[in-house]
DNA sequence: CTTATCACTGTTTTT
DNA sequence: CAGTGATAAG
């Protein structure tokens, strides 16, 4: 304990009194200035719980730091005495910015603002002890057979990259069939015990099946590997902090003493885990204030739990409740179509947002032929805009955002933008720091940094590549295995015994002394950037870019040059690989302007003055598998999902939705949203000429007919009136038929189930044109067509060769 | 052991 | 359709 700097929470607490001598002048609180009351009791409500029910665009954030700059000025607490989790670094930043604004000055204090996972971290590297591997009531004993039986403070942080590698290995080690069984699958099942603080003898008997049985043992199985190999994955910062405070009061205690007080955002997306760990840490004084909005809970499917918020009072007896309604971001018919919208949702806690912003447009609302289409239509009226339409002022790019539901959707308008020379940026596509050459540089200078680092030696021994496949691998492996050592040392026997052997022999040896010399370097503190190139240099890597010569080889070299650059920042390899592990987003800069295109997700906490909301389909948004997989609860969060998209618009919104839409390769069409039904015609504007409703020649065709001429903004006028066309009534009708809404979209493929085929039967396929089926495995069909030869088709997507004039395409 | 070809599978959303 | 993983050939 003696490395504590001044930010350590044990350090120095001041006595109330002396609080109070450290508190800023008196007199006038500018951070209050310009709040309205309802901002103001949150802000001025100190001690005890509060719940701040936040809707979009109320000043939440607004409210939250003054609140924080209150405390410190009013000597409350000393900057590092308050507990202030985030979700993202972004909100974290912010808010520390923010917060700095207030207070004139730079609040280096504020130690503990930060994410969830950061502060975990923080917390986890100074108990990591008190986390150890179940070996029978030994767990005194740090070391056992050359392996650590307990964390160490310098534990890496996994990648996902890495867990899938690691329970992989598992699972084959448990003998079963990694096809039937994948890893990603197990890893999704242990993600969620751990969003619920489960370690493995918590999981409940209930859930014994998961995973063929072996659920609960591969979770063992693959926590004491992961300490073994002093690691930790995402979940486990959380879920080792929970286990450590229920296990060890005393050490709970201190930190219970040293937050005075505790702040979260968007309470409304904690898990169990983190709720676990907030009430524990709150347990003392109970000052705790939680923002959220439940309106905007959407990270349902990753274990977040909504009843966190609906259930906070019951928790935290006497909580004040603050409502803040008032939202000065969007002008009056956003927010009625996005209040009309939510309102379908049961079980809220309720809020009627109000703006003093009269007027503006309407939500617009269109629907196009295909997805490409609406591409189309989309950049030219960003285009527009950008050059001043609708009697709005000129908006710039940064100034428009297109949100989408799944990323994929994202491809048709980089397609699109690229070829008109839009420019646009990508927000959460690919991360930096997940993209495979950054990965392999990183294991590189994991290696350097700790060689026992055997995840990332596996990375990266082979590449490039060294003439060490599989065989090698494993001896190495078996070697390391039997002498109880990691793998570089295991290599190292290996070699000495002969048992690596051939040209490989050679180049593991080099492999290996590189390890040691990288290795040697850091500990003699040598310049890490020169070091990093060095690395790069000398294992060959950045070589065999060099002579790859696919198209993507020469960004992959940009950016290993970017990798090296970004370490300047920092102070040493261990230091950066420390904050890569946790800085998930990448803020690509404001600096050009360019269209964002990101997820409805990672919309969240934004606001843009025009966005536009493509792809409302049924099936689409809302998602069809999300559905499936959480039937009502989840077409809430769907429906929360939507409410978030145009609540991030100030001054217009655009809704869009395709007819046709190519999914899998495959065409199919869709139908409008159902979320489109519920927003209020007053305040929307219909951009869609009327024609484009059941257009159709059958029921499955509701498939729009398409008009690309209609296009104009202008004609908007001459259609307002189509939500009593008859296509648009026939449309609900069709939705508010008993049927499962599903059924609407997929009427072709249901009525050709329902249709045994045989060998030999005579078939069309909209795609491939006529054939004869030459076989069949359940529902999957061989067919010999005409001219496209042999394919294998699902049988809903073929139609008795007599009928195909039906098609309705 | 590497490389090429082929089949299959999957698509939410992320710290 | 595209990216991945398995299998066969060099």
């Amino acid at each position: 304990m003696s490395d504590f700097d001044e930010s350590d929470p044990f350090e120095g607490a001041l006595s109330l009194s002396q609080r109070a001598a450290v508190a800023m002048r008196p007199g006038v609180a500018p951070y209050l200035d310009g709040l309205n009351a309802a901002q103001r009791a949150a802000v001025e409500t100190l001690d005890g719980p509060v719940l701040m029910l936040a809707g979009a665009g109320t000043g939440k954030t607004r409210a939250l730091t003054a609140r924080i700059a209150h405390l410190i000025h009013t000597g409350r607490a000393r900057p590092n005495e308050i507990l202030a989790v985030t979700f993202t670094n972004k909100a974290a930043r912010e808010m520390k910015d923010r917060v700095g604004r207030l207070l004139g000055g730079a609040i280096e204090g504020m130690q503990w603002l930060g994410t969830f996972h950061s502060v975990c971290v923080k917390l986890l590297r100074r108990h990591a002890e008190l986390i150890s591997r179940d070996v029978g009531g030994r767990a005194d004993d740090l070391v056992e057979n050359g392996h650590t039986v307990s964390l160490r403070p310098n534990f890496t942080i996994l990648d996902t990259d890495d867990q899938i590698r690691l329970m992989k290995q598992l699972i084959v080690a448990a003998n079963m069939d990694e096809k039937r069984w994948p890893a990603r699958q197990l890893a999704g099942i242990i993600d969620g015990w751990k969003n619920r603080a489960l370690t493995p003898e918590k999981v409940p008997s209930s859930e014994a099946g998961a995973f063929n049985h072996r659920g609960t043992e591969l979770y063992a199985a693959y926590q004491d590997r992961l300490i073994t190999l002093n690691a930790v994955d995402f979940g486990d910062l959380l879920l080792h902090m929970v286990t450590i405070f229920q296990r060890h009061p005393d050490v709970l205690a201190q930190y219970q003493r040293w937050f005075r007080y505790i702040l979260v955002d968007e309470y409304q997306d904690t898990n169990i885990a983190q709720y676990l760990w907030l009430r524990l840490l709150a347990q003392g004084h109970h000052n705790i204030c939680c923002v959220g909005d439940d309106d905007q809970s959407i990270y349902g499917w990753r274990g977040a739990e909504v009843g966190n918020i609906l259930r906070f009072e019951k928790d935290f007896p006497g909580a004040k409740v603050v409502r803040l309604e008032q939202n000065y971001r969007s002008t009056e018919h956003i927010l009625a179509a996005a209040s009309r919208l939510i309102s379908a949702n049961q079980g809220r806690l309720g809020k009627t947002l109000w703006t003093e912003a009269k007027g503006g447009q309407k939500v617009r609302l269109i629907g196009h032929w295909d997805g490409e289409e609406e591409a189309r239509w989309i950049g030219e009226e960003i285009e527009a805009l950008r050059d001043g339409a609708h009697g709005l002022p000129p908006m710039r790019l940064n100034d428009q955002a297109i949100l989408v539901r799944a990323s994929h959707q994202m491809r048709a308008f980089e397609d699109r933008f690229l070829s008109i020379g839009l420019p646009y940026r990508v927000i959460g596509g690919p991360r930096f720091y997940e993209r495979l050459e950054i990965r392999d540089a990183m294991a590189y200078f994991r290696l350097a940094v700790s060689p026992d680092d055997d995840l990332a030696f596996e990375r990266v021994v082979n590449t490039p590549k060294r003439g060490l496949g599989e065989k090698a691998q494993q001896t190495i492996q078996r070697v390391a295995r039997e002498a109880g050592v990691g793998l570089v040392l295991g290599a190292r026997a290996a070699l000495q015994q002969g048992a690596v052997t051939g040209k490989g022999a050679a180049q593991l040896r080099a492999f290996i002394e590189g390890i040691g010399r990288w290795h040697a370097a850091v500990l003699d503190g040598a310049d890490h950037i020169r070091l990093a190139e060095t690395i790069l240099e000398e294992s060959g890597y950045t070589e065999m870019w060099l002579k790859d010569k696919t198209p993507e080889a020469p960004g992959r070299l940009e950016n290993l040059k970017e990798l090296v650059k970004a370490l300047e920042q920092f102070e040493n390899l261990q230091g950066f690989l420390e904050h890569v592990a946790l800085i998930m987003d990448n803020d690509s800069g404001e600096a050009e302007d360019k269209v964002s295109i990101m997820t409805l997700h990672g919309a969240k906490g934004l606001e843009f003055p025009a966005v536009f909301l493509p792809g409302w389909e049924d099936g689409l948004f809302p998602s069809q598998r999300a559905l499936d997989e959480g039937g009502l609860k989840a077409l809430e969060e769907e429906r929360r999902l939507a409410y978030v998209g145009i609540t991030r618009a100030e001054v217009l919104c655009t809704i869009s939705f395709a007819g046709n839409r190519r999914v899998y390769g495959q065409w199919q069409s869709q139908m409008p949203s159902r979320f489109i039904d519920e927003l209020p015609a007053a305040d929307v504007d219909v951009l869609t000429a009327p024609g484009l409703y059941g257009g159709g020649a059958s029921a499955a065709g509701a498939a729009f007919a398409s008009h690309s001429g209609y296009g104009g903004v202008d004609e908007r006028a001459a259609h307002a009136d189509v939500y009593n066309s008859p296509g648009w009534k026939r449309m609900q009708a069709a939705r508010s038929s008993h049927a499962p809404p599903a059924a609407h979209r997929k009427v072709v493929t249901i009525d050709l189930e329902a249709m045994p085929f045989g060998i030999g039967d005579r078939v069309f396929n909209v795609k491939y044109g006529y054939g004869e089926i030459i076989d069949a495995e359940g529902d999957t069909m061989v067919v010999e067509f005409d001219k496209a030869g042999s394919k294998r088709v699902k049988a809903g997507f073929l139609q008795a060769a007599d009928q195909a004039g039906d098609v309705p395409f």
